[in-house]
RNA sequence: AGUCCCGUAGCUCAGUUGGUUAGAGCACUACACUGAUAAUGUAGGGGUCGGCAGUUCAACUCUGCCCGGGACUACCA
């Protein structure tokens, strides 16, 4: 054990953040603290996967250290908290990298390169920057157990995702489907949400519209639109793909939307017509005055159109009524189409009201489609040009930007050409530019279309309401994104489209017979085993490629002798029961689903047996950026709904973004994003930690500021250093080591129970922060405990105690008290700056013993002491403080400094219980402001002035609209009347409108205004006047004072030891030396002066000139003594 | 387009169940204090609390609409 603190010429953080990691290495701090809680109740924490072939971010500090305060946190509070690492290691962004490693494009895999090399290629690249992860991880002090982390490429890893995939096969939740996806014809692949979501990819684009007229046909059901003919009668659609036109089979009407009925003339072709369209958007194509001209004086071109309203329909009127077919190019080869049908999504926020329905074109299309059996016309092919069956617009790229040709000149869009079609047929009513934003393909750059596919997906809406209560379980931070931004997409929620058209990922185990009548969804290594040796028995295969699989054997090494991935697995053929060969479906599964079954897969569940489900099973806490909402934490939640029927996640943290300075986000285009090394370099790991959890809510975006660490670097660890500093002095000096016997509490001054009991509040505080996951309270309420009561109080008032005097009890209690402080702060920080809390606990620890722990994250989070709380003591101290306060003000106000003594400082009374408050802290406050004596002053002296004030909570339900009035009125009451009410205990007034209201106690609150003759100041109800009046004595104290204060800045400038003794010779001045003679001894104790002499003249090179005042000034020589 | 978050001093942020002089720190200016000294205190300037309505005796606080920033989602005809 050390006998002496250390101590610190200055304060580092980023030397504490170094040694402190070589520290923790060395000791295998983190390896202790898991050791220390085994077998204790596990705290379940899942790592949210980062991707290794991207380059961590400053956001990513700020996600971990979310995590990292939590793990930490409930450890000290003796949970046991696995911390497992992880890597995303399949998917497109790794795909996308590799492709532009190596200058190739989809369309060259399986051509220039093999599908094998690919994804050799793609699983070297994954772990690009696994290094700098795992270097990040370390130097931001993220605890997380890096040495076994879970890989989601690992054969492992995909055999528990199987696993889960094969369960809900089971379950009937998995199904083959034919639905409408985004569709790149440049690229000639299917586009995942995902992609569709990289920035940018929707982009304003300018289309040409068509509002297209579909003729009625008369029918039973139609024939109440036909009662008195005016020429056909039309269906209005509007449609900014008029390429999807010729593929019409429906139209679709809002249920209770209403339609009018219009006599008017076409404007291309002059003809008469009825049309039919929402009554709401009616003017903004025919305006009011129009339908003031009589349809008879119409002429061919005439620009004003007139037109007449002769009937409103409700859209429910309109159901199956048929039109003829627009652009009868092709017919569908089943269904019931052209007919008008009720769709949901109709709205009437622009268009017609009516929807022109193509269901190979869009997913309300194809949904309603199906549900009304319209059937479909796919006119355009996969090269995104219309078929042979399109007469002369076949072979025609639907939009001009897949033409090869058109890239650099201008190409007529076939959009036009089909409205001009359109126009001569009198099958358009209007043609306009319209601008909206459309998904474009981020690779090709170039439109998507929507477009029928085949693809897997995952029933997740059979689960909806199961999904939605649990989530109600759920705790999120902040508790909107619970309710709000997740809620809201499971009350949208749509089956998961699990297909991905790709090569690097986990592949689907699905294989199928060519008609699809069978298939077999593979859960596990060994029944693969065994299917392939069926095949191999029915000859479908030659050998087994996993013979060497050794059933139950959970080596890497037996895992290792082949691979799950393409294009191995395509290559197997299994055998169906009625002996057909099976092909597996070649879709990988969406890389998001990885991510869901990290819970399961990252302990290979099933098949390792050596932990249990509910040991690792759901999590207590996860915490990411709120980005991850409809990603991760998305997946995780629907697999433990489907499969387990559990919560994945208790508790949720989602962390906003981190924002550069001004505000934006950060971007490696804009070039403003931070690097952490960078940063943790240049701050510390802990100023940077501290700065990114206090700032702002960790929900809240974040506007990162490097003047903002610098400024928690100086404000809080700098004050907190200083406070060690201090302590560290003094305690070496006396050689404390905290050896005496603790104190009891009534043997301590009130100033040491009072930051006692602040810092048991604090305690009680933080600690309920961090368990209801608040880190950014905590670390606010410790931060200005360190501040205002540590360092600016308590420290400041005691500064003497601990240097003035024997080693006395008050002594023992100033270093137990303040060390108490210090060490509990290092406990209450530790999860927030491990580093620095490390250092200054071990720093206190290693001299005093008091802990058996090496380290303060071994030790016990600090347990609040209710009993030595005492909020009166609190509030007592608060007075204190605001009258010192004011009386400093006063001070500053008269211009006269403090080492001027005063004689008193004088306190109305306005209650009993106020002197009270105040004697108990009268000394603090005395030697604070440098004033004698307290007076209080009660007001049957009458010389005091009060102003009375409503207090609106009380008397503003009571007096209501007469409140105003009355608030003004009692600003004019004069003394006189005040004294009444305070004798009376209640005054009674009538106002000028005749209410006559009664004020008792408690309706209004009487305040000391002034106090005339006197210098005051005041703060809500409490006033303090100071006598300012100078006797001789106080002068002659003062004049010692500054003496004492240029000595002690000379034995400092003079580099003496606090300890030094010195001998003092000073010439003598008139206006100084009666000062000296009445202060003598305490000038003499307060320097240290073995001897203190007046000269009448000193001259030579060791004299030292000295200014007291604006007229005394004098020479003085000092000497240490040896 | 929908959903959610944010908008308070030049900057970063507090602001309790609505209660009447809207706070703190940084920065700026001046003055002090200091046996913690690259720390600290006091004072000062600086605000239409994004805007407009509404509810109320009373709105930074509650409601609605709008504006700005951001995120997520999207089949927008």
């Amino acid at each position: 054990m050390k006998t002496k603190y250390k101590e610190y010429r200055t304060l580092d953080l980023t030397r504490i953040g170094n040694d402190v990691q070589d520290y923790w290495k060395e000791h295998n701090t983190f390896e202790k603290s898991l050791e220390l809680t085994k077998g204790k109740t596990p705290y379940i924490f899942y790592e949210g996967p980062p991707s290794a072939n991207g380059i961590p971010g400053i956001h990513h500090v700020m996600a971990r250290t979310i995590k990292d305060i939590f793990c930490r946190y409930k450890t000290m509070k003796g949970f046991y908290v696995s911390r497992k690492a992880g890597w995303d290691t399949h998917g497109l962004p790794i795909e996308i990298g590799v492709e532009k490693k190596l200058g190739i494009t989809k369309e060259d895999i399986g051509k220039k390169i093999s599908i094998e090399d690919y994804n050799k290629e793609c699983r070297s690249e994954v772990m690009k920057y696994k290094d700098l992860w795992d270097d990040l991880t370390v130097k931001m002090g993220y605890w997380l157990d890096l040495d076994d982390p879970y890989i989601t490429y690992s054969n492992k890893y995909i055999e528990s995702v199987w696993y889960l995939l094969g369960k809900l096969h089971q379950k009937g939740l998995l199904y083959k489907g034919y639905t409408i996806q985004p569709y790149s014809p440049a690229a000639g692949t299917g586009l995942s949400t995902h992609e569709l979501n990289q920035p940018g990819a929707y982009k304003t684009v300018k289309d040409n519209t068509v509002i297209a007229q579909f003729k009625v046909i008369r029918s039973e059901q139609s024939d109440f639109l036909f009662r008195e003919m005016f020429g056909d009668v039309y269906f209005l659609a509007w449609t900014t793909t008029p390429w999807t036109l010729p593929s019409n089979t429906g139209l679709a009407v809002g249920k209770d939307i209403t339609y009018q009925v219009i006599r008017t003339y076409n404007p291309y072709t002059f003809r008469e017509q009825t049309m039919i369209m929402a009554k709401e958007l009616v003017h903004q194509y025919l305006p009011e005055k129009n339908s003031q001209i009589e349809l008879e004086d119409y002429n061919e071109g005439q620009k004003n159109i007139p037109y007449r309203i002769v009937g409103e329909y409700k859209g429910s009127d309109f159901e199956n009524i048929r039109y003829e077919q627009l652009l009868p190019y092709a017919q569908p080869e089943e269904g019931d189409p052209f007919r008008v049908v009720i769709g949901d999504f109709v709205t009437t926020a622009d268009g017609t009201g009516i929807v022109h329905i193509a269901p190979s074109f869009g997913a309300d299309d194809f949904r309603v489609g199906r549900q009304y059996g319209l059937g479909s016309l796919t006119l355009v092919n996969k090269q995104g040009k219309f078929t042979e069956q399109m007469g002369e617009f076949a072979g025609r790229y639907v939009k001009v930007e897949y033409d090869e040709n058109c890239v650099d000149k201008e190409c007529p869009p076939v959009d036009i050409d089909i409205i001009v079609k359109l126009k001569h047929e009198n099958k358009a009513f209007k043609s306009e530019k319209y601008e909206h934003s459309y998904p474009h393909c981020w690779r090709t750059d170039k439109p998507v279309l929507y477009y029928p596919l085949d693809s897997w997906f995952i029933r997740t809406t059979a689960y909806k309401d199961k999904m939605i209560s649990l989530n109600n379980t759920i705790n999120w931070k902040p508790e909107s994104t619970g309710s709000g931004r997740f809620g809201n997409w499971l009350e949208n929620l749509v089956d998961w489209n699990l297909s991905r058209s790709r090569f690097w990922g986990t592949p689907l185990p699905i294989w199928r017979t060519e008609d699809g009548m069978n298939e077999i969804c593979i859960g596990s290594v060994l029944q693969l085993k065994n299917e392939i040796d069926k095949a191999v028995i029915a000859g479908l295969m030659k050998t087994n490629p996993l013979a060497s699989f050794k059933e139950g054997d959970l080596t890497d090494g037996n895992y290792e002798t082949f691979d799950l991935h393409r294009p191995f697995v395509d290559d197997i053929v299994l055998v169906s029961e009625n002996g057909q060969p099976m092909q597996r479906e070649t879709d990988l599964i969406d890389v998001w689903f990885d991510s869901g079954a990290v819970p399961y897969a990252q302990y290979h569940y099933p098949f390792d047996k050596s932990r249990s489900l509910e040991s690792f099973f759901p999590a207590d806490f996860i915490a990411e950026g709120v980005d991850q909402t409809r990603g991760w934490f998305f997946t995780l939640h629907a697999i433990a709904v489907m499969l387990f029927d559990s919560v994945s996640f208790k508790t949720c943290v989602s962390n906003g973004l981190v924002l550069d300075k001004a505000g934006n986000k950060m971007s490696k285009r804009l070039g403003n994003g931070v690097d952490p090394f960078e940063t943790i370099k240049k701050f510390g790991p802990d100023a940077t930690r501290w700065y990114l959890i206090t700032n702002s809510q960790p929900w809240d975006n974040l506007k990162f500021d490097e003047g903002s660490i610098t400024e928690s670097q100086r404000k809080f660890f700098g004050t907190l250093y200083n406070t060690y500093a201090f302590f560290s002095l003094y305690a070496n000096i006396d050689g404390f080591s905290y050896s005496e016997a603790e104190l009891p509490l009534n043997e301590r001054p009130e100033i040491d129970r009072w930051i006692l009991s602040e810092l048991n509040s604090l305690i009680m505080l933080v600690d309920e922060s961090y368990a209801d996951y608040e880190p950014t309270r905590a670390g606010r309420a410790i931060a200005d405990f360190v501040d205002e009561h540590l360092s600016n109080w308590y420290v400041r008032l005691c500064r003497r105690r601990f240097w003035k005097g024997e080693y006395s009890a008050d002594k023992v209690s100033a270093f137990q008290t303040l060390y108490t402080c210090l060490e509990a702060l290092s406990r209450l920080m530790a999860p927030i700056a491990p580093f620095f809390a490390e250092q200054l606990f071990t720093d206190l620890n290693t001299v005093s013993g008091k802990k058996p722990a090496d380290s303060v994250h071994l030790t016990e989070f600090p347990q609040a002491q209710p009993a030595m709380i005492d909020k009166g003591l609190e509030e007592r101290m608060e007075m204190a403080q605001k009258i010192s306060s004011m009386a400093l003000s006063i001070r500053k106000k008269t211009n006269i400094r403090v080492r001027q003594p005063l004689s008193r400082i004088l306190i109305p009374l306005l209650n009993e219980t106020l002197k009270e408050q105040i004697e108990a802290v009268k000394n603090l406050i005395l030697s604070e402001v440098n004033i004698k004596e307290i007076e209080y002053i009660s007001d049957t002296e009458g010389i005091l002035s009060k102003k009375i004030k409503p207090d609106f909570k009380k008397l503003g339900p009571k007096c209501g609209k007469d409140m105003k009035m009355i608030a003004e009125d009692m600003k004019d009451w004069n003394q006189a009347v005040i004294a009444e009410f305070e004798r009376e205990k209640s005054y009674s007034k009538t106002y000028p409108n005749g209410n006559t209201y009664t004020f008792i106690q408690g309706d209004v609150e009487i305040q000391s205004d002034d106090l005339p003759g006197y210098n005051t100041a005041s703060m809500g109800s409490l006033l303090v006047a100071l006598d300012t009046m100078i006797t001789p004595e106080l002068k002659s104290e003062g004049i010692a004072r500054e003496l004492i204060n240029r000595i002690q800045n000379l034995r400092k400038e003079k580099k003496f030891e606090v300890t030094d003794k010195i001998q003092v010779k000073i010439q003598s001045h008139p206006d100084m030396d009666e000062a000296v003679n009445q202060n003598f001894s305490y000038i003499c104790s307060e320097i240290l002066a073995q001897s203190f002499t007046l000269a009448e003249k000193l001259e030579g090179v060791e004299i030292d000139e000295i200014e007291l005042t604006e007229i005394i000034k004098t020479n003085i020589s000092i000497q240490k003594v040896d």
